[in-house]
RNA sequence: UACCCCGUGGUGUAAUUGGCAACACAUCUGGUUUUGGUCCAGACGUUUCAGGUUCGAGUCCUGGCGGGGUAACCA
């Protein structure tokens, strides 16, 4: 459209200007192949929406494919609601997935088969140390591992004994198997790192035919190199790993060779990533499951009313490096803010209502005003509004006394009511307990439409309810905890005390009538307040439930602040 | 402490083979506006430190300082 059409392409990544070198020089025969390997134990968060669209985008953007991998090599802590809340939340991201989801456990023979091609390299052997033995012969920082009794074992035992394991002979923690590298390297993870061990468990996809299970590092490279990935991209946890997965693919007849790259995982103020915090919180009740709104999993996430635009344009804006950051959560707010305003429909509705009589307006009767539903898009129309003798307001939006700067309604002063007319408060109506019960105004006739007939500036517009709103239930909802590093809490102190006690609250506003009908993950602007959705569980046509998704940018919030502080 | 990784404005990400440090968000100031929203314009400010190589260093080398990861029969 523009003449300047000649924009600058976007710079690359470090994971991308690492593929587009393999591409240059013929690394894997021109070929891009990402994966997505979770596993099947909890909900997929926006910390894993970041990996998604890193794996998933790179294979896109160089016509490669990107599969989706269940890690499934711990039975007892995996489960198959999770495999379908993960393929549900890839799918919500707007991804595709390269044919059926694989998963680690479809492996598991060619992984058995590689654990005895090993053995007969005398390069595992199968070790009776316990888990606490394990330990104590690993060394430490500074000192070397001793060798394992078991170590010098013969292929043709070790090969007898891994057999048994397999038949199911020998009880949980009896023994493992064992690579047999160098106890006294510097990285723990080339100290004979496990690579199975003995567990009779029952499998949510193999059932009963194992009670030997690989471990991660036995599991991923070599599951990597089955699917002929060429890009494993995984977090900086997993670094030191780097060395066993080579090792893994040089020692064994493996069919291709992946490379593991590693990037930074996302960290948000204001809230909690691991999986284990965000199990605990889901656990202790602090919130109201997997899918609470205040959480950062993604169904949460898309229960508060996130897109998946929203999610997929703020990790595009986040970049990724090596460097381990904070992203500010205001950030991924923008991000939200920004979709939804090109897409929300505008709403009227009032959070905290206090009722306004407009004393010269003639007694039953009433008129339908005109509103934009999109001043960002103007293919989304107009609706009518009934407009009479009583409407609802804000109650912040009325001050008895109040410095120029308040722009909103003030005895004496005028203000336009959004779309209708100018209204001018005469009389304050209190209670005994002096609350406003009532505000007394006049309005001007003269104003509809955005008219001052005589040019008057009236520069404060306030949003309303008619007298025929709906109810609707709110909840609006806060960051889920008080600090921005939750987490950084002094020697002895719980993590949760960190948690904001007014993270959620509920209230009952007045709202449009076209507010009723509502259809269940609906998302409205409510003018002035912020940006709602209709909750997918409990929001029904007729009894209408919102949650808060973001609010708007509050500039007057900022002055108010600012000019009490100085 | 041992090993590995990382240090660029308030935050995050860029900077071709070494060549005028850029973009976004935040902040501040103005403008537009029937949302104190959106949008537009401007301002603000930076290479962790000390040496070295070089005509020239954010980039290369050495050392210090700071941060993160690892020491599960978890992934």
């Amino acid at each position: 459209m523009s003449e300047h059409e000649t924009e600058e392409p976007r710079r690359l990544n470090f994971l991308e200007a690492l593929v587009e070198e393999d591409l240059a020089s013929g690394r894997d025969g021109g070929r891009v192949c990402t994966r997505f390997p979770p596993e099947p134990n909890g909900y997929l968060h926006i910390g894993h929406a970041k990996a998604i669209c890193i794996n998933f985008g790179m294979a896109e953007k160089y016509g490669g494919a990107c599969n989706l991998r269940f890690d499934d090599t711990n039975p007892t802590k995996e489960d198959v609601e999770y495999v379908d809340s993960i393929q549900e939340d890839v799918r919500w991201l707007g991804w595709q997935w390269d044919g059926e989801p694989r998963y680690a456990s479809d492996y598991f023979e060619q992984l058995y088969a590689w654990a005895e091609e090993l053995i007969e390299k005398d390069l595992a052997y199968v070790c009776d140390l316990n888990q606490e033995e394990t330990r104590e012969h690993r060394g430490t920082a500074t000192t070397p591992g001793t060798n394992s009794p078991y170590r010098d074992r013969t292929p043709e035992e070790n090969l007898a004994l891994f057999r048994r394991m397999r038949a199911g002979e020998f009880p949980e923690g009896s023994c493992s198997l064992k690579a047999k590298i160098d106890m006294a390297s510097p990285n723990f993870n080339m100290r004979d790192p496990v690579l199975y061990r003995i567990m009779h468990a029952h499998h949510h996809r193999t059932g009963d035919a194992w009670c030997i299970y690989p471990m991660y590092d036995f599991t991923h490279g070599q599951s990597d190199a089955i699917e002929g990935i060429t890009h494993s991209l995984c977090s900086l946890e997993f670094e030191n790993h780097r060395p066993l997965y080579e090792w893994f693919l040089e020692n064994l007849s493996v069919p291709s060779q992946p490379r593991q790259t590693e990037f930074a995982r996302l960290n948000l103020t204001y809230t909690v990533m691991s999986k284990r915090k965000l199990r605990e919180l889901v656990e202790s009740g602090a919130v109201n499951g997997w899918d609470d709104p205040r959480v950062p999993t993604l169904s949460g996430m898309r229960r508060r009313g996130y897109t998946p635009a929203a999610v997929r344009n703020f990790i595009d804006t986040i970049g990724v490096a090596r460097f381990n950051s904070t992203i500010d959560l205001v950030v991924l707010e923008n991000a939200v803010r920004d979709d939804l305003n090109k897409t929300a429909a505008r709403r009227m509705a009032v959070l905290d209502p206090v009722k306004v009589v407009i004393t010269n307006y003639p007694e039953g009767e009433s008129e339908l005003i005109e509103a934009v539903n999109n001043p960002e898009d103007d293919s989304a129309g107009t609706r009518q509004i009934p407009f009479g003798r009583e409407v609802w307001i804000e109650r912040e939006d009325f001050r008895e006394e109040a410095s120029r700067k308040f722009r909103r309604l003030v005895p004496g002063r005028e203000v336009r009511l959004r779309y209708a007319y100018c209204i001018t408060c005469d009389e304050v109506i209190k209670n005994a307990d002096g609350d406003i019960t009532e505000l007394r105004c006049t309005y001007d006739p003269e104003t509809a439409n955005g008219q001052t007939p005589d040019g008057r500036k009236v520069k404060g517009i306030i949003h309303w309810a008619p007298a025929e709103a709906v109810d609707l239930e709110v909840r609006l909802y806060d960051n889920l905890f008080k600090d921005p590093d939750p987490e950084d809490v002094p020697e002895g102190v719980d993590w949760r005390e960190n948690l904001n006690p007014d993270s959620l609250q509920t209230i009952t506003a007045k709202g449009e009538p076209a507010l009723a009908d509502a259809a269940p993950g609906d998302r409205v602007q409510f003018e002035r307040k912020g940006y709602f959705c209709a909750d997918s569980g409990d929001s029904k046509p007729g009894a209408p439930v919102f949650n808060r998704t973001v609010t708007l940018r509050d500039t007057w919030a900022k002055i108010e602040k600012r000019d009490a502080g100085a």
